[in-house]
RNA sequence: GCGAAAGUGGCGGAACUGGCAGACGCGCCGGACUUAGGAUCCGGUGGCCGAAAGGCCGUGGGGGUUCGACUCCCCCCUUUCGCACCA
């Protein structure tokens, strides 16, 4: 044995690969991760976001389990009853595709894809809840779906509208506003068109206002979310406007309503502009000898939908020969048709600006219509404005001219005067607009959830019972991937008979948005065998709402925008007292290979399953939560993988050296016996580590520098065996010569506290090896149950401390002193030091600060 | 165009409230042990000058505040993300 090192010729073996089999196994066995709810315990609900089961989960997908899992573990053995599960969103679009392309039914598919990756979950050893697990597309699931939707029915939060609505040709169905991304399909990158179709909406905006409220302090939300929400409610005060039709020509409607956020410059308006899709164009459209005005309306209306939202569409438009009565002037104006009016928002009417809105002042330009300046920025502009042609709209602040008794008004106070006067003469509102729709939920594919109404010829549009629910999904149907709704082609389900009348009736062949399964699946899980409701109010009121929520941040709209809703109407519906689901929120960053997103189309998939087999799940785990913060994307490499593996092993090779020395009974308290200074020393370290890991990983959620904290604890306990001539390996600390029996206790007490507080530490990281390595260690009761390592203040507090002496701002010295030195007493010091004296030759010291006892700062001119 | 976040060694990343920049790991270099070692243990590793002690420079660029700035303020550059004719 050479001296000065902890040498470890025969390398103890860690098999990863069996010390994970056996404590999966036992886990199981001793069901170590099923929970109920306990009063007396502090609840702790943690969550990551259910899983689509595509097929294989790949190194990217589990990220975002691993995460939550190392939340999970920690919490528990801090003393909270931990509710961690996990489930299926498994209805969708892929099945159904899967099923056209390999000729099987999508149930087959989804099931046998649910069973294989719950085994990948298992074999990384994610402690969950399994017997709470659910898939959306049983019915014992999405029966409470259809329970939902009825409930929302009889409070008007669900209706039926025709409309112009999202449609994606390759999907073959209805896509909600959410679900078009850059004018194409969230799901296959197909460019959306337009159809008109009826179909069923959940009223969201109901809840606009509210949504919009909370979104602006959800302290556990990252800001970038909470703003994303906030522009896609995207609410705008501003007042709706009558203008009266004077044309002979008009139609019986006499008046049409525009929005707008800009009352003040009404005076400016110079033309009305409207949607295409307006209600009123439709109808002149349809009077005789209309041809050429219809001709222009429907070539407008069939313009890729996205380039007349996004406004890479030319202003087009074309005047309807009608002239309105602008209310403030009472001068009529021309009425137009734009391409760019959108008909889904406001009133689907504008009046036009064109001195003051920069779309108005093209469309006014290019066809020739007035423009009138009446908001100036300063007394030079409002004299020059009569005289100098504008090159582009104004729209800063500044006073307004030419309108009227409000001349001279700043704008703010412009808009509240007018507003208030066009409501006092009765032909203008102030209201709010949202960006925001309601949410088209009819989705004209097989693999959903059936939305339970009939339709009677007699009674017209019936609810199910809810007795009468769940409406079954068909196991038939046929995939062709053509036509309508697969459920439309099985007569068997189509025809039905009415709950009201008993007369014959059709049911709705639409399925439910996938989304709805998602929008409370985190409320199921409370208590997800209840075949009585969706849920137990109790049961959601011990674990609600969930406490730490991880997944993708593509979510960020979408799905978390649905579930705030949902938490809501169930709120409403007395069932709950939550309305904000989640508390806090980690948008888990995703994993690349090569630069690019690890996705199965780009052939760039790393499998769990293959890391496993080479280094061990807890190797895995380790790896990714250490790389990289949590939020941030990683870029997946093999030698940070092996590096995770090298330290897993040390730590293996270390405790494996010790446990006979500090395992078992009998091992003094480290504060009941003497310590020596490298023992003290390493009990500070021990419980600096402690303090460090605890924060870092709550609340913080800094689980890389969690890991890097264990590892200098690993690095500092083999400098410290290194040291301690006892500690060699091949002799047992019986043996040492009995020259320091109290040291060599000091010895073992502090390292038996060090190697303990590890392995429990590292144990939600590297949870099959530390419980191995904690049995090793003479535990019987798993690691599970071993209680969160507590650090004390008093240990952990230095008796010495180093403190850097700057001059002018750089470092020229460091003193060694007992902490707690009197500043003057460091001042002394400082100037005394014979490296900073040099930098003090010949100058004069101005001043010596002493920075919160950490610090000496010398400055000199 | 608007909004947000970010920019630190060869690489991933630390630095929590303005107080020792580069923790920890990867990679690389050296040593020990060895028949051998791609294992293991120990050490080194921002750049420049220097044998060393030490010095100078250094957190995208430029300015500012401060005894002291990766951190705060102003301007600019770059990247990523989100929104994008919403009246």
């Amino acid at each position: 044995m050479r001296s000065g090192t902890l040498y470890l010729g025969i390398v103890p073996d860690y098999k990863p690969q069996i010390v994970e089999g056996k404590w999966q196994q036992r886990w199981r066995d001793s069901r170590a991760f099923e929970v109920s709810e306990d009063p007396d315990k502090p609840k702790f609900y943690c969550l990551e976001m259910f899983a689509y089961p595509s097929g294989h989960a790949h190194v990217g997908h589990v990220r975002n389990y691993m995460i939550g899992d190392v939340v999970a573990r920690m919490k528990r053995m801090r003393g909270f009853n931990v509710l961690h599960p996990f489930g299926w969103d498994a209805f969708g679009l892929p099945a159904e595709n899967a099923a056209i392309k390999n000729n099987t039914h999508p149930e087959t598919w989804t099931l046998e894809n649910i069973a294989h990756m719950k085994g990948q979950l298992q074999r990384i050893g994610i402690s969950y809840a399994w017997e709470r697990e659910i898939a959306t597309c049983l019915p014992e699931y999405y029966h409470w779906n259809q329970w939902l939707f009825l409930k929302m029915l009889e409070r008007d939060l669900a209706y039926r509208k025709r409309s112009n609505v999202n449609w994606c040709p390759s999907c073959n169905t209805v896509l909600a506003n959410e679900q078009v991304i850059d004018g194409a399909c969230w799901r296959c990158g197909t460019t959306v068109t337009t159809r008109e179709l009826e179909q069923w909406v959940l009223r969201i905006t109901h809840y606009a206002d509210e949504l919009l409220e909370s979104a602006k302090d959800l302290p556990g939300w990252p800001e970038k979310v909470l703003t994303m929400q906030r522009n896609w409610i995207g609410r705008s005060e501003g007042a709706r406007v009558k203008f009266q039709l004077v044309s002979e020509l008009a139609s019986p409607e006499q008046e049409l309503e525009v929005f707008t956020t800009r009352i003040d410059t009404i005076f400016g308006a110079t033309f009305v502009l409207l949607a295409p899709e307006h209600p009123l164009v439709q109808a002149w459209s349809e009077l005789p000898g209309a041809e050429a005005f219809r001709r222009d309306m429907e070539r407008f209306r069939a313009q890729d939908r996205t380039g007349r939202m996004t406004g890479e569409i030319e202003k087009e438009g074309f005047d309807t020969g009608r002239t309105a009565l602008n209310p403030f002037t009472k001068q009529p104006v021309p009425v137009w048709v734009a391409n760019f009016v959108l008909g889904e928002y406001g009133t689907g009417a504008v009046m036009g600006v064109p001195a003051h809105d920069q779309r108005d002042f093209e469309f006014a330009t290019k066809y020739q219509l007035p423009i009138v300046r009446v908001v100036a920025a300063d007394e030079a502009a409002s004299a020059a404005a009569d005289v100098t042609p504008m090159t582009e709209a104004y729209d800063g602040p500044g006073k307004l001219v030419g309108s009227g008794e409000f001349t001279g008004l700043a704008v703010d106070a412009a808009i509240d005067r007018m507003s208030a006067f066009a409501e006092q003469q009765g032909f203008g509102q102030r209201t709010v607009q949202y960006r925001l729709k309601d949410w088209g939920i009819s989705r004209q594919r097989y693999w959903g959830t059936p939305i339970p109404v009939v339709y009677c010829d007699k009674c017209g549009m019936v609810p199910v019972p809810s007795d009468s629910l769940p409406v079954l999904l068909p196991k038939v149907a046929e995939f062709s991937g053509r036509g309508d709704s697969p459920l439309a082609q099985i007569p068997e389900f189509v025809n039905t008979t009415c709950p009201d009348c008993e007369g014959p009736a059709r049911r709705e062949t639409d399925t439910m948005d996938t989304f709805v399964d998602s929008s409370w699946y985190f409320f199921r899980f409370c208590d997800p065998q209840n075949t009585e409701l969706p849920f137990d109010p109790d049961k959601v009121g011990y674990w609600g709402p969930v406490d730490f929520y991880s997944g993708g941040v593509e979510h960020a709209i979408l799905h978390l925008i649905y579930s705030r809703f949902f938490a809501r109407v169930f709120r409403d519906l007395g069932m709950t007292t939550i309305s904000e689901p989640f508390t806090r929120l980690l948008t888990q960053g995703m994993v690349l290979k090569d630069g690019q997103v690890m996705s199965k189309s780009k052939g760039n998939v790393v499998d769990p399953d293959d890391m496993i087999r080479q280094f061990g799940a807890d190797a895995l785990r380790l790896y990714v939560m250490f790389v990289a913060p949590p939020e941030k994307e990683i870029e997946w490499t093999d030698s940070g993988l092996e590096g995770s593996w090298r330290f897993l092993a040390r730590v293996w090779r270390l405790v494996d050296h010790l446990c006979e020395t500090v395992g078992g009974k009998g091992i003094p308290a480290p504060d009941e016996v003497e310590l020596n200074d490298a023992e003290r020393a390493l009990r500070r370290k021990t419980h600096d580590t402690i303090r460090r890991v605890t924060t870092d990983l709550d609340p913080r959620v800094h689980l890389n520098t969690a890991v890097s904290g264990l590892m200098e604890l690993v690095n500092e306990l083999y400098a410290f065996c290194g040291r301690t001539e006892c500690l060699k390996i091949g002799q047992h600390p019986d043996a040492i010569p009995a020259d320091g029996a109290v040291e060599r206790a000091g010895t073992i007490a502090v390292l038996k506290e060090a190697v303990e507080a590890l392995v429990r530490m590292l144990s939600p990281f590297a949870p099959h090896m530390t419980e191995e390595l904690w049995e090793m260690l003479g535990h019987v009761d798993g690691i599970v149950v071993s209680g969160w390592p507590a650090f004390d203040e008093e240990v952990a507090r230095l008796e010495e401390v180093v403190i850097p002496v700057q001059v002018n701002g750089k470092v020229r010295a460091r003193l060694t002193v007992a902490a707690g030195t009197a500043e003057d007493r460091l001042r002394e010091l400082a100037v005394a030091d014979p490296q900073v004296a040099k930098h003090l030759e010949g100058k004069t010291v101005k001043k010596v600060v002493v920075a919160g006892g950490r610090l000496v700062s010398i400055v000199v001119s």
